[in-house]
DNA sequence: GGCCAATGCTTGTAGTTGGC
DNA sequence: GCCAACTACAAGCATTGGCC
């Protein structure tokens, strides 16, 4: 009996704080956090931006000013009906509190609540998901508040199931890359949930995972969110569900992956021949460096060794930056690294003389340590002798980037184009398939190669089957 | 300038489906 | 039952902006 009233008693709470409301109560509840948010956004304006007469805030506040204007109510009404149609149906009416950063509003009135991507689109490579730039003040603060507060509830989540601090921490090491990415989505839930009036301690009384995930996912899209963003999102808060303990089915149903279905498909890379450069113009480059070695700065001289590298072990920056290196008593090298994307993560690389001297990687690394002293010799391989420290990723990555501007390289070539151009050539030259894989390292080899690097091979064979006899 | 964080892009893996 | 193609998921990699 007790037992039947504690059930009772959460169903009860669970009826006034999550998901099944009846459409007016969630409506007006709606409209009363949409005015205090907009009200608790125009003072955080008005106290962190004083006196600044950015565009932005002009905008927003003309977007938002007659919120708090004694016809408060019915323009937030009409501006929620707008957003979620007059009729309302249980599981499309939630309405995430609008966005404080919005994108230029002279064309339209697009809604992003993740604002950072606004910035990164100015990037040659973003080019899939179409956004504005913004100004960027204050912006970090929100979204380094939004990623401690998803580490926070995702830690927290863990510790109602009895972890200990160890054995969360474990959870989170167990990622590498990703876990930056899962708090920063969790944060984006988080944010969700409270605004709808929820607290943490509700998550622990949903029956439906599903549901909420679905309405977010809603949301998501209601706000004109990117497509990685709402598939970000909802790969973060189902592993938050199953870390909840609930089943794999129960937080990734038939209803989830139908709405999921436009914006997963919109993430697949498509399948288009795109020219690459011709790897012989970094080679080249690389030749004309050797013969003035004692004049390379240092940044340059790192950058000529890593090219040399990723055109001859096709490895990636990442996987470059792992490296350990030793000579052989031959006098080739031999590079340790891991490759995370492969089976067996553990590789080792021999490279020995080619017959061009001058680009072969066995060269630049020799003379890379020859810069050294003898105390120096047993430093990392990425030892930065100027700065008396082991390079950083981004270091290596600026260093790489100055030889392929210095060869004449195309901007909008990043450093993993390195790869891909080195691949393409061995499909040029007519590699076996089998070498190439082997070449590679991928995984799935043949698909692999064929989908991501077989780029000029067709305009070739195009270009002979034009010539007639 | 160095470091950190966010996020688009890439790619490996496992499951599903359909043809034979 | 086998196999290939397709798909979703998950996570690593690359790039870039902001803060200190």
């Amino acid at each position: 009996m007790a037992g039947i009233l504690w059930r009772l008693r959460n169903l009860s709470r669970y009826l006034r704080g999550s998901t099944i409301l009846t459409a007016n109560a969630r409506f007006n509840r709606l409209i009363r956090q949409q005015e205090k948010s907009e009200m608790s956004k125009i003072r955080w304006y008005q106290t962190r931006r004083l006196g600044r007469e950015s565009r932005l805030t002009r905008n927003i506040l003309a977007r938002r000013t007659p919120l708090s204007s004694s016809s408060n109510s019915n323009n937030s009404c009409s501006f929620i009906k707008s957003q979620i149609g007059e009729s309302l149906s249980p599981n499309s009416y939630t309405l995430l509190a609008i966005p404080i950063m919005v994108a230029d509003t002279n064309s339209n009135d697009k809604q992003i609540d993740n604002s950072r991507q606004e910035l990164k689109n100015s990037s040659p490579r973003r080019q899939d998901e179409k956004t504005k730039t913004t100004s960027p003040s204050r912006l970090d603060d929100n979204l380094r508040d939004r990623g401690d507060r998803g580490e926070r509830l995702f830690k927290w989540i863990l510790k109602q199931r009895q972890f200990t601090d160890a054995a969360i921490e474990q959870v989170i090491q167990s990622w590498f890359e990703a876990w930056q990415r899962h708090r920063q989505q969790i944060g984006q839930f988080e944010e969700f949930w409270t605004r709808e009036g929820n607290k943490w301690t509700d998550l622990m009384l949903v029956l439906d995972p599903e549901a909420v995930i679905s309405n977010f996912v809603a949301q998501l899209k209601a706000d004109e969110a990117t497509n990685s963003n709402i598939n970000n999102c909802k790969i973060a808060i189902g592993m938050l569900f199953n870390m909840q303990g609930f089943s794999e089915v129960k937080v990734n149903g038939q209803a989830l992956k139908q709405t999921m279905k436009q914006p997963s498909s919109a993430l697949r890379k498509e399948h288009k021949e795109e020219p690459i450069y011709k790897l012989d113009i970094l080679l080249k480059h690389l030749q004309s460096k050797a013969q003035r070695l004692d004049q390379l700065p240092e940044m340059e001289f790192m950058g000529s060794v890593i090219s040399s590298i990723m055109a001859f072990a096709t490895l990636r920056l990442a996987e470059v930056h792992r490296d350990t290196a030793t000579p052989l008593p031959d006098g080739a090298w031999q590079l340790h690294t891991i490759i995370r994307k492969t089976k067996v993560p553990k590789t080792t690389i021999t490279f020995r003389p080619l017959c061009n001297r001058d680009i072969c990687p066995m060269f630049w690394l020799s003379n890379w340590f020859k810069r050294r002293n003898k105390k120096q010799q047993n430093q990392p391989l990425w030892w930065h002798k100027s700065r008396k420290k082991e390079a950083t990723y981004e270091q290596l990555y600026k260093a790489v980037n100055i030889i392929m501007q210095e060869a004449g390289i195309e901007k909008q070539n990043t450093v993993i184009s390195i790869r891909k151009s080195s691949i393409t050539k061995d499909i040029d030259q007519r590699a076996t398939q089998q070498q190439i894989n082997r070449f590679s390292m991928h995984a799935d080899g043949a698909a692999t190669v064929q989908f991501h690097y077989d780029m000029n091979l067709n305009d070739d064979i195009r270009e002979r089957l034009a010539i007639f006899e």
